[in-house]
DNA sequence: ATGCAGGATGCATGCGCAGTCACAACCGAG
DNA sequence: CTCGGTTGTGACTGCGCATGCATCCTGCAT
């Protein structure tokens, strides 16, 4: 049986107060003498009473512009992926900080957003994160209709019915694509992630286009579902093919270094002598001293203190805009693109990207 | 300003009953006919009416053993960790499955997880999972007189204040030492994580004892904070000595590949010819093609099931017993340990180990 | 000495729900 | 046709808290 914890009428009756003023000792502003107060908070000490944080924003649903329960929706897909877990993880602290908590959810595929973000309502969180899914167009009217603004992590908000942060993913895919043409390369592969993964599908297009521009055209096309195994596999068939391609631009570092893995064990390949591996995400592995991976980073540190921002921005002004913003990926040349190393500060390309990296990301309203 | 969403008075209004009914309609088992149940859920589904959970908890606080907020805290240490990150998903997973919720906090420091768990009381939370760090004394006092079961993931609850469930750290470190000693390994160190670590320290006594038991003393000790950096300067460290070590046991598998990309990177070394490697915990990446690190598996999926078993137990009849319960450590050869490949079967210690992984873990009430 | 402003405090109330209690409606048996 | 029993239903209450409102008190200006 749970045992009764004390409430503020226990901490009223010790202090010699009235319930009220136990109240008002625990909220910052209010009419309160500083005697009173002390000697509340310590009759609080005593018991070791806290105040319900339940009961607390049971009380405040009156007052109409302030209720909250200080409960944030995290709604995450593959959380152990490497490059996901080092943003949950940022996230987590950046709202502990400024008091906020998370009703943490993971989630399998996009169809399972709609029914934890319903779940999540239930427990009245003020607002959600998302990440790398969409919700249905009727979800993002249900959580507007109820004021729960929501940010879409990792996805560009279709129609403004959500603020959204995100890499440039097509122009990442360009970069990539610049980069490989640039150095030489003729026969190239792209290895995508999920089937109509729309960040996948995103770095996809835009490479296309990249090489389109320089007058080439795809040499092979496999595709994975963002992990490091089926990284392995598809390099596998890759490299078994007739016309062995001379550069990979893989949709995630996962996979990429499940590409590196596969050359290097099972072909003896010489990386990248004999075959170039593209990145993108740039997840802390890609830097290990044997891997030493060429790619695009996401600058996650600046996207998601954007992030929490704009959530907190509408958290406080509920009717404000909301705020798509596009970061620009940033190449980083290591050692797996051969003839990379010789361009001058790392490329034209690079220069820009970092230059885009360190100023305000593109915003559209 | 928020907009207020259909309560169970909007939904009595529309399906013309009272609240009574709304309410029970939503609760299983209650006395309600068939038919006002279907009139009352159409009209809920007409106003988009959820049962506001945060209510549901205060009103039911009164019913002494029933008190429910559906909210399980889930406080974590090293996050972004491979190891953990695969933990967290499948804690995640599994409360979710059964219909619980976790609030997540994310800590630094030990210190910190007394703070954390007063802040998620506030939130009536109905237990914890604290991973990879210990509670005060005065804190587990404060949770068994508040009803709310603790289990600890990852270390072993002292003095039963709490339940726990973790791996044999010990006997994990006496395999790795029998192991090495096994292949004929002469100058062994040791690399430990942070600094009285209780993890780590069980490693290493657990190896020590070994080594001795095989009349062998440590030819050297280095310590890093168990991340793959720290790995890697150890690394450095340690193969800068004078007499090289022929053997490192590294506290975890991040660190090991630390050691491993060291190793191989900045000294040219042939692992396991020159030197071996054994990690701990069997991360996805100690199987990587290229690594191919032996190490000892802990089997998480089983440990995470029975630690969540052992909350929901707790949970379900708050006065029973807590359980401490251990599994045992699986060796698993790879490459990265010298001659290891040449014993029979894998040696007599994988082969128990396997055994007794298969069984249940050692319990103590 | 009187009036008044402003701070401090207590009382009463309701947030949305689940459960208790009382009673109406309806059943089959006598 | 009446009576004990069974169901289904609604009125009412309180979970713990924050706040509006009324009241009281203190200090200061007149």
């Amino acid at each position: 049986m749970r045992k009764r914890t004390a409430t503020s009428y226990d901490v009223a009756r010790l202090a010699g107060v009235s319930q009220s003023a136990v109240s008002r000792a625990f909220s910052a502003g209010a009419s309160i003498a500083a005697e009173t107060r002390q000697k509340v908070l310590a009759a609080a000490r005593e018991l070791g009473y806290q105040p319900n944080a339940i009961a607390r924003s049971m009380s405040s649903a009156r007052h109409a512009d302030v209720q909250r329960t200080g409960i944030i929706g995290l709604i995450v897909t593959r959380l152990p992926d490497p490059f996901f877990s080092q943003i949950i993880d940022m996230f987590s602290r950046s709202f502990q900080l400024q008091g906020w908590h998370l009703l943490l959810f993971s989630v399998e595929a996009e169809a399972e957003v709609d029914r934890a973000l319903t779940e999540l309502m239930r427990f009245k969180i003020d607002g959600a994160i998302v990440m790398s899914a969409l919700m249905s167009d009727h979800m993002a009217g249900v959580c507007r209709r109820a004021g729960i603004p929501v940010v879409l992590y990792n996805r560009r908000a279709s129609r403004s019915e959500a603020s959204s942060v995100c890499i440039d993913n097509a122009d990442g895919g360009a970069q990539a694509a610049g980069l490989l043409l640039q150095t030489g390369h003729g026969r190239i592969a792209f290895l995508g992630g999920s089937h109509h993964d729309a960040t996948s599908d995103d770095r996809e297009a835009g490479f296309l286009a990249g090489l389109e521009r320089g007058g080439l055209r795809l040499a092979a096309r496999e595709e994975g579902d963002f992990t490091f195994d089926s990284g392995v596999e598809a390099g596998k068939r890759l490299l078994l093919s007739r016309e062995r391609p001379d550069a990979v631009f893989c949709a995630s570092d996962v996979m990429a270094l499940g590409v590196l893995h596969a050359a290097q064990e099972y072909f003896g390949l010489s990386v990248p002598r004999e075959l170039s591996i593209l990145g993108f995400d740039d997840i802390p592995a890609a830097a290990w001293p044997r891997h030493q991976l060429t790619t695009i980073r996401q600058p996650y540190r600046a996207m998601v203190r954007e992030a929490v921002e704009i959530l907190i921005r509408q958290l406080e002004a509920p009717d404000g805009p909301g705020r798509d913003a596009v970061f620009a990926g940033q190449l980083i040349l290591r050692r797996t693109v051969r003839g990379a190393n010789l361009l001058p500060d790392g490329g034209d390309r690079a220069r820009e990207a970092r230059a885009a990296a360190a100023g305000q990301p593109a915003s559209h309203a």
